[in-house]
RNA sequence: GGGCCUGUAGCUCAGCUGGUUAGAGCACUGUGCUGAUAACGCAGGGGUCAGAGGUUCGAGUCCUCUCAGGCCCA
């Protein structure tokens, strides 16, 4: 039926279907900030998240695991970084119609927590923690750990990240904690849990070992002693000469390490006393350890053939049970400072800790935890270690063992809390004997797709290759306990795996026990080897074994969920920043390899960081944090998400800024809705549809419209398979540019036009697949605004459309519609078009005005093709009324050829210049005129004739005529600008139609108001009006145009009419 | 000290297996256009591709070293 309707004076037949709805009209301008929230919702009201997940259930499993936050902070734009990265590949999937358990996870436990609650009750150390009780405090560590949950859940939600928070998995329930036991047990069972020594940065005075982040929080310059010390060897006159910086470490040397590679020298020198002396060091450090003192070399020697050599120990306070006091090869050993002879105490020095277990050395304890020596070093028993520094020195000078005594700056760390240096100190500690799986661990990350590529082999695949043993024990309170008991007698111990093994070790019934300190330490059992009472060892695991394990612990495996867990393991894809290479990455991993023989991850994208504009980290401290509310209220979410996704690839570090943001709104998104919001004018006036089955008779336009748009869906969906992030929303940016500047633009009067013909029909079908196609590509990166375009464009016309853009298929790429000729052609008609343009302004003659004709000149002979064939296109864009190929009118044209080094370099290689030579040395016309029909030049090289096809050259034309000349590379646009009277005729009346237009607007009138000209001009342009009568009738919607006075209540200009030396008094009166 | 990454216009970034005179957007200047207007077209200024060697007919791209920044480890 439809309304009586006309466009231009002539009434439209509308065919539309009753019943259906039209589109709701657009504003031209958006505001993302309220569309957003209107958006959102719409989603909470209609659970459109939840209908999502519902209504894939049966689909194919495509598993996502969240890596969990911990809430006890607030969330920043990094967070928003990774969520926005995390929200992708769900939605994505789930359009392609797989089943996606979104699950979200909270990270509970750990040291950050327990240092936030110290804070707040004014605690510096471990023994307020107990005196306080840690029942006590372990309560408010579970209060803490959520603080900040709303704000994260806001957060989230204002993303428009889709994780479910109401099934969010807690690493401090009882459930997540007997998984963790379970799979702590079974490596028990298999011998990969074991206790030993770790040497860990301390503090003596807080009495606590320092987490690696803590640590760094204190580095600071400290001037310590620098002593060279002699060793004396035993079967020799000579001695090692050895460098240390902790001479308190001296009384637990056990060996002297060598570099195996290096050249080491016996030196003779003339000691203080005058004596003369032999001393064993680096060849390399002898200019730095004798200074001008003078030397005379005896022999060199290997670093291996030092291996072994024994040396008198300075000290024996503690008795040795193994072998020690011997030379050892070891790769650190570094030829920058000191002798090239390394002091090793394995108590005091992760290396020397290493070096202890290689060669099974003794690890001599001669300092107790409060940073004091134990009884055994009479002398210095009971001093801090760092006030027996000078003792010690002096001792050493007393037995003539010193060489020599400097002091020496450099960076050392100090405890952030108290200041006090921090030692560094072997402690008991738990293994888990990752090392054993070393060559698995390696294995299975070859399987595993990582983004960016060289994390793989670089960084993780580093970490993995110079594995050691997982440190798990923490002398802590609010973590997972380490599920081991121990017999206070017989010291036997076991390891519990369930509540109900404890149950049976205890006797007692534990329904209801909480499984943290201090109530799991008061479970006691009896030991199956003598009866004594077997009691929990101290220690907490590692936090990171707690997010390792949430792939099992999630869902309370395996006491529970056997076939759920099988179906959501191992994980699609996830996805954190890189500083979750030594985390996250790593625990999954090596869990997933010790237990399951599994990847745990197929998929991963490892996120650089957020740095501010300056390149510097955000941190509170600078006070360069960016709040990401900031973002939301003035850019939104979806400008927010897709710079993140366009600007840089995501393994990069990123500068950001809410400016940089703003940049995405103003290029990208208003661009998009400009297209849209016109789209939606010009459908509703004409009251267009889209008829399903309808068959719709293309334009050349439209089908390079079409052809790129299938193209885009090709690309963006085999990016998004390939997890390249850039790769699936860059092409989209640039192809929404297209549409708009392009396809639009020279689209434009197509919409406007009177009949609804076949044209303006496949103008409206082409627009409407293009953007119905884009707001399911914008689903997954920008998806409140994809909503927004579907929820106007989809479902007032489609009743059995899905209720969301979100609950909608992917689009399938229609591979017949991609013409990749037609997308070159038309890529090199744009450029042509651009060079028009120029060639106009460079003759300064404005567009208004019509010109006899164009020529154009193309490198290669097929370009010339599309020339012709796109003829119109290039007219009606640069207001020509011909185009041709340049040098057909037989003007003057002279060429030049330019061989192409890419074709050529590669066909002749190191010929490459002989062959450049020749072929510049042809004569150019003749040579050009052939290679522009499609045929071979010949040249001759080395005597042989070879012949160099048109594609292996360029064709450069340049015309000496009086036309107007643009050019770029081998690209020529040469502009005829004589004008004869019906030019400046056609000119006068465009620029009235201009100068109405303006009036229209200025005066208020709608869109498709009707008027009535009235217009006294003078002669000239009078006749030019006359002459184009109807073609400005018809462009400013005028039923009449008179050459009367004007009317007074008619709207006026505030100056008549002056323009192009003509002048005219006009009026409009609305008809 | 070791490992990984980054360094291209004032800013944010492209630059395919080496291949013409190194590009885009933003910003700036000039100019044009105008029923997409919080735009748009055209032109211009702005680069020792961090630096130095090397390989090659040819290097922003490959190799070596150096410098600067980031991250991780020690």
């Amino acid at each position: 039926m439809g309304r009586e309707f006309s466009v231009c004076g002539q009434p439209v037949l509308q065919i539309r279907l009753p019943g259906v709805r039209m589109f709701k009209p657009v504003a031209s301008n958006l505001n993302p900030t309220s569309m957003e929230e209107a958006i959102l919702k719409f989603w909470k009201d209609r659970e459109i998240f939840a209908k999502t997940t519902e209504l894939r259930a049966g689909g194919p499993n495509y598993v996502f695991y969240e890596g969990p936050p911990t809430a006890n902070g607030k969330p920043g734009v990094h967070h928003g970084l990774a969520r926005a990265f995390k929200d992708l590949f769900p939605r994505y999937q789930v359009m392609r119609g797989k089943n996606v358990v979104r699950r979200g996870g909270w990270d509970t436990h750990g040291l950050p927590v327990e240092i936030e609650v110290e804070k707040r009750l004014g605690f510096t150390n471990k023994q307020q923690i107990e005196e306080y009780g840690i029942a006590e405090f372990n309560e408010l560590c579970r209060q803490s750990a959520f603080e900040y949950i709303q704000e994260w859940e806001r957060f989230t939600d204002r993303l428009g990240f889709w994780v479910d928070f109401k099934t969010a998995y807690v690493t401090y329930t009882n459930d997540y904690i007997e998984s963790v036991w379970s799979i702590l047990k079974s490596f028990w069972d298999k011998d990969l849990l074991y206790q030993g020594y770790k040497v860990v940065p301390y503090c003596p005075r807080c009495g606590t070992p320092l987490s690696d982040h803590e640590v760094a929080l204190g580095y600071d310059e400290a001037v310590d002693p620098s002593v060279f010390v002699r060793f004396p060897l035993v079967d020799d006159d000579s001695a090692l000469l050895v460098w240390t910086t902790t001479p308190w470490t001296l009384p637990g040397n056990v060996a002297v390490a060598a570099h195996p590679s290096e050249t080491y020298v016996v030196v003779e020198s003339v000691n203080g006393g005058g004596n003369s002396e032999k001393l064993v060091m680096a060849k390399a450090l002898l200019d730095k350890v004798f200074g001008d003192r003078s030397f005379t070399i005896l022999r060199e020697l290997s670093g291996k053939e030092l291996q072994g050599k024994k040396y008198k120990p300075l000290f024996t306070f503690l008795p040795t049970d193994k072998e020690a006091h011997y030379v050892v090869l070891q790769d650190f050993v570094s030829m920058e400072d000191g002798t090239g002879l390394v002091h090793m105490a394995p108590a005091f020095g992760g290396e020397d800790m290493q070096a202890a277990i290689e060669f099974d050395l003794p690890i001599l304890m001669t300092v107790q935890d409060d940073g004091t020596f134990v009884k055994e070093v009479r002398p210095w028993s009971g001093v801090f270690v760092k006030d027996a520094d000078p003792l010690i020195i002096q001792d050493l000078e007393n037995r003539g063992l010193l060489f020599k005594s400097e002091t020496y700056t450099h960076t050392y760390p100090f405890c952030w809390r108290c200041s006090t240096p921090l030692l560094y100190y072997a402690r008991s500690s738990w293994f888990i004997r990752t090392t054993q799986f070393k060559d698995r661990l390696v294995g299975l990350n070859r399987e595993i797709n990582w983004v960016p590529d060289h994390m793989q082999e670089g960084r993780f695949g580093n970490w993995l290759e110079n594995n050691i043993d997982w440190s798990l024990g923490r002398e802590r309170y609010w973590g997972t306990p380490l599920p081991v008991w121990e017999c206070g007698e017989c010291h036997h111990q076991t390891a519990v795996g369930s509540v109900k093994e404890l149950e049976a070790l205890s006797g007692q019934e534990l329904a209801g026990l909480d499984l943290h300190r201090p109530h799991v330490d008061n479970v006691h059992g009896k030991c199956p080897e003598c009866g004594g009472m077997m009691q929990r060892v101290p220690e907490l695991i590692d936090v990171w074994f707690d997010s390792g394990a949430m792939p099992y612990a999630q869902w309370h495996y395996p006491f529970e969920n056997q076939k759920v867990f099988e179906d959501q393991f191992p994980a699609d894809y996830i996805c954190e920043a890189v500083d979750q290479t030594r985390g996250w990455f790593y625990s999954l991993h090596a869990i997933s390899t010790l237990l399951m023989d599994s990847v745990s991850y197929k998929n991963v994208i490892c996120l650089g960081h957020i740095l501010d504009t300056e390149g510097q980290k955000m941190s509170k401290s600078k006070g360069n944090i960016v709040d990401p509310w900031d973002v939301f209220q003035s850019q939104g979410a979806d400008a927010f998400r897709w710079y993140l996704y366009t600007a840089s690839p995501p393994g990069n570090a990123r500068r950001f800024s809410v400016e940089l943001v703003g940049e995405v709104v103003k290029n990208f998104t208003l661009t998009l809705w400009n297209v849209y919001s016109f789209f939606i004018t010009y459908a509703s006036l004409d009251e267009w549809t889209p008829q399903a089955g309808a068959s719709v008779e293309y334009s050349s336009l439209d089908k390079w419209m079409r052809s790129s748009l299938h193209t885009l869906v090709r690309d963006v969906t085999a990016a998004l398979e390939a997890y390249d992030v850039p790769g699936a929303t860059r092409p989209i940016q640039n192809f929404v540019e297209d549409l708009s500047k392009w396809y639009l633009r020279r689209s434009r009067r197509r919409y406007w036009r009177s009949e609804a013909d076949a044209d303006k029909l496949a103008a409206y079908a082409t627009l409407y697949e293009v953007l119905v196609t884009l707001s399911k590509l914008l689903a997954p990166t920008m998806p409140f605004l994809a909503e927004e375009l579907y929820q106007n464009l989809v479902r007032p016309v489609d009743g059995g459309a899905p209720e969301s853009v979100h609950m909608a298929d992917w689009p399938e790429a229609d591979l017949a519609a991609i013409d990749e000729t037609l997308n070159r052609e038309m890529a090199l008609v744009m450029k042509l078009a651009s060079l028009g343009h120029a060639a106009r302004n460079a003759a300064a003659i404005k567009v208004r005005q019509p010109l006899a004709e164009v020529a154009f000149s193309v490198g290669q002979a097929h370009e010339a093709e599309a020339v012709t064939k796109h003829a119109d296109l290039l007219a009606d864009e640069l207001n020509v009324k011909a185009v041709r190929a340049l040098g057909s009118a037989g003007e003057a044209v002279t060429y030049t050829l330019n061989p192409l080094p890419r074709q050529l370099g590669q066909r002749f290689q190191s010929r490459f210049p002989d062959v450049r030579k020749a072929l510049l040395a042809l004569e150019p016309n003749a040579a050009a005129a052939l290679l522009m029909s499609g045929q071979a030049v010949s040249i001759e090289l080395d005597g042989d004739p070879v012949a160099i096809q048109p594609g292996e050259v360029e064709v450069r034309a340049d015309a000496k005529t009086g036309l107007a000349l643009a050019q770029d590379g081998a690209y020529l646009a040469a502009l005829a600008t004589e004008l004869t009277e019906e030019l400046v005729k056609e000119g006068l009346a465009r620029d009235f139609v201009r100068n109405i237009q303006e009036l229209r607007k200025t005066g208020g009138l709608d869109i498709t108001d009707r008027i009535v000209v009235y217009c006294r001009a003078s002669e000239k342009l009078a006749a030019a009006l006359e002459a184009h009568r109807e073609y400005i009738m018809g462009e400013v919607l005028a039923r009449e145009l008179l050459a009367d006075a004007v009317p007074k209540d008619a709207i006026r200009p505030e100056t008549p009419f002056d323009f192009d030396g003509e002048t005219a008094d006009v009026g409009l009166v609305r008809a």
